[in-house]
RNA sequence: GUCCCCUUCGUCUAGUGGCCUAGGACUUCGGGUUUUCAUCCCGGCAACAGGGGUUCGACUCCCCUAGGGGACGCCA
């Protein structure tokens, strides 16, 4: 049976680090057995996918280095590679299951549910759902939908017993059938849930293997579930250990930087950080450290995946970074940099912007070194001010770092906009406001224009600009976040 | 709270019952090369979570405890 293996992204957010690993092992794995590695786009939350995210997954992932067989971008046998238009395929076996009556449709309200969930936590029970609708009468059901009362349709679940399952990596695997929930497999607006999608879709694609994050394990049932009503075989699953933070929880953007595009814009190289990626759980047999993507496929052995959730170390990727730069040939590397940033198309946006600040060329250099490389490093000195203390400026940098994240779009005028409506909100002077703005951004209190530069940079710089100046000004205590949090959201958005 | 997963230096890891006085890498500290710096080289500090078993012999197998993490959504 050919091997086959896939990576499935949502286009929500941006394109995070931790897709960039999953898919590195996958697209190893498949590599190493003469398989095909497939990129599928997990699209099914209406409300949150977009076509610029899925775009963004493309490009960011090319830029790395991960490459795959088949995929919405470039077709394959097994399309459409994108969920969203698959509708039709979840549908009928939704309708399958159905008639198995391996799921049933309910018509429970948000409220109920949300009222259910309470009780039960109250009684210290895991919240699931409890089955009211499964005892309907059939006609009682057809009537309903006749009269288009929303509904969802549930997997029906076993009150009792264990679910046992195999786990490449960890072995056999049980988990009581009265901790899996009645989950949701089609919403009210008649796209399928992941849980749906992910067993059709592997099924359809023979996918012969699934690595995927831990995170899964404790749906790992509701599949089996599936499968098993399906008739169909289950691909052998890999639970593959979770990036986690310096504190170790699972990594995330508020503790670290997670964007794909950080790592570019910060000057990474691709091979190098691929090549430190692995290393996050997963080792060569000879334990040489620095190997290609190419090597990684030669020698992969799935067992050599280590299970315990490793610690992203900023401070290793970059001496890792530093061995693939100083191998560069002097022309390859001359060639990286102006690939990188020093480019007509790149500096164009900064031209105008500089030009009006400009007597000599020789001045040039001064006005964009923060945003080309980083800024220097800063130290509470740099944000003192005549009115703001060092607890306003904690305040306004935590806050517009809030409301940054909060904001869908990335261009200039959104951003001012975003962090005008908030100095007002909270009632400081636009000139005040952004002089913590600029030293955390710049590392000075004068250089062009701040929303410019933040635009310029990128979301996920920006972010690490201002969590890095919290850290100058001697950083934020739980009990500060605490209060901060609570008075954020009394101020009006 | 319930269930599941995990547990070797600060961090990433090697180790699959005797090769372990536990090896490598990053960080850090000290030294050397270099007109400075960086690179590079040499050296040092630093770990088997705790307690019970099994065994002639446990870092390696089993159990318990503790700690960490994850899941518990009409998100994926």
């Amino acid at each position: 049976m050919p091997i086959r293996t896939r990576i499935a992204p949502s286009p929500t957010g941006d394109p995070h680090v931790g897709t960039a690993y999953m898919a590195l092992f996958n697209q190893a794995f498949a590599n190493s057995q003469g398989g095909q590695f497939i990129l599928r786009i997990e699209d099914t939350d209406r409300a949150r996918s977009s076509a610029a995210a899925e775009e963004a997954i493309f490009q960011a992932l090319r830029w790395a280095g991960i490459e795959w067989h088949e995929g919405p971008d470039i077709g394959g046998g097994y399309g459409p590679y994108r969920q969203s238009e698959r509708l039709e395929i979840y549908r009928r076996h939704a309708d399958e299951l159905i008639g198995k009556g391996a799921a049933f449709h309910c018509f429970c309200s948000a409220e109920r549910l949300a009222e259910m969930r309470r009780q039960q936590q109250a009684n210290g029970d895991t919240p699931r759902y409890d089955g009211r609708c499964q005892s309907l009468a059939l006609a009682d059901v057809r009537a309903r939908i006749e009269r288009g009362e929303p509904h969802v349709i549930r997997l029906a679940t076993p009150e009792d017993g264990v679910c046992r399952f195999a786990d490449g990596l960890r072995g056999s695997i049980e988990i009581p059938w009265r901790q899996v929930d009645k989950q949701v497999l089609v919403k009210s607006d008649g796209f399928p849930t992941y849980h749906l999608a992910v067993v059709v879709d592997d099924h359809l694609m023979e996918i012969s293997h699934v690595l995927r994050g831990e995170e899964w394990i404790s749906s790992t049932p509701k599949h089996r579930l599936l499968y098993d009503a399906f008739g169909w075989p289950m691909p052998a699953h890999f639970h593959l250990p979770l990036l986690r933070n310096p504190d170790g929880s699972k990594l995330s953007k508020r503790k670290n930087p997670t964007g794909l595009d950080y790592y570019r814009r910060a000057g990474y190289l691709p091979e190098a950080l691929l090549n430190y990626l692995a290393l996050m759980g997963w080792s060569m047999p000879d334990e040489r450290e620095l190997f290609s993507v190419a090597e990684l496929a030669a020698h992969f052995d799935v067992q050599r995946i280590a299970t315990r959730g490793p610690v992203f170390d900023l401070a290793k990727l970059d001496w890792m970074n530093g061995q693939y730069i100083r191998a560069l040939s002097t022309d390859e590397f001359m060639h990286r940099i102006t690939a990188w940033a020093l480019n007509r198309d790149n500096l164009a946006p900064l031209a105008p912007l500089v030009q009006a600040r400009t007597e000599r060329l020789s001045d040039v250099l001064g006005h964009v070194d923060y945003l080309l490389g980083d800024r220097r490093g800063l130290s509470d000195a740099d944000f003192e001010h005549k009115t703001l203390s060092s607890a306003d400026c904690r305040r306004i940098l935590h806050y517009a770092g809030q409301r940054l994240d909060e904001l869908p779009s990335w261009q200039r005028d959104a951003l001012y906009g975003a962090l005008k409506s908030l100095a007002d909100a909270m009632g400081v002077k636009m000139r005040d406001f952004l002089a913590p703005l600029f030293v955390a951004i710049s590392g000075r209190a004068v250089s062009l224009p701040l929303f410019d530069s933040m635009a310029y940079l990128g979301r996920d710089l920006v972010r690490a600009r201002l969590r890095d100046a919290l850290t100058a000004l001697g950083g934020i205590s739980k009990k500060e976040a605490k209060r901060l949090e609570r008075d954020y959201r009394q101020l009006a958005h």
